[in-house]
DNA sequence: CCATATTTCCCTGTTAAGTGGGGAATATGT
DNA sequence: ACATATTCCCCACTTAACAGGGAAATATGG
């Protein structure tokens, strides 16, 4: 139970019934990244991260209580 | 509008009056990490971009359809 | 309008992320 | 039990993320 998104990573290629060297390829980055991913590595680069979520049809989403409540005063924002 | 999360944190940051620079010695980053990632840089370290959101009260989610539901199959799965 | 704060965008050196190769360890399936 | 697939983890090399200095451009506010 390394952290989070090392589980969630490795749940989802399991169900994709990808290996780690397909969905290296697949998401255009080595095949070593897949393995460090999924063992919890923290200092990635996130357009890595971005394309192996992609393929594995992950969504990163960002949130606060500050955004959220400015959100529903001007729903049209988008920042 | 260069992407969704530079504007978040751009918007995250002014609300809470902090400078570039406040914000990356909050954030334990360099200066230069607070201009790229409000101008878009994708290619930023993870464990930094956690670093600064955590500082702004940002929280990272990781959403897919498969996920929601295996969650609410299994609900004490946190994987 | 002026002084100051802040942001933008150079630059340089350092450091570690990322890569592919490769081989041992482990898992898979027949 | 065996063959094969997959994962684990080492290596060395390349490259760019990062920090911090600095200076010009821009924003702020008194």
């Amino acid at each position: 139970m390394k952290n989070q998104l090392a589980n969630i990573i490795l749940f989802h290629r399991k169900r994709s019934g990808l290996t780690q060297l397909e969905l290296a390829e697949l998401a255009g980055v080595g095949k070593n990244m897949i393995y460090e991913l999924e063992n919890g590595k923290q200092s990635v680069r996130l357009d890595n991260l971005i394309n192996v979520l992609r393929v594995l049809n992950i969504n990163i989403t960002f949130q606060s209580p500050l955004r959220e409540s400015f959100l529903k005063e001007y729903p049209d924002a988008d920042c």
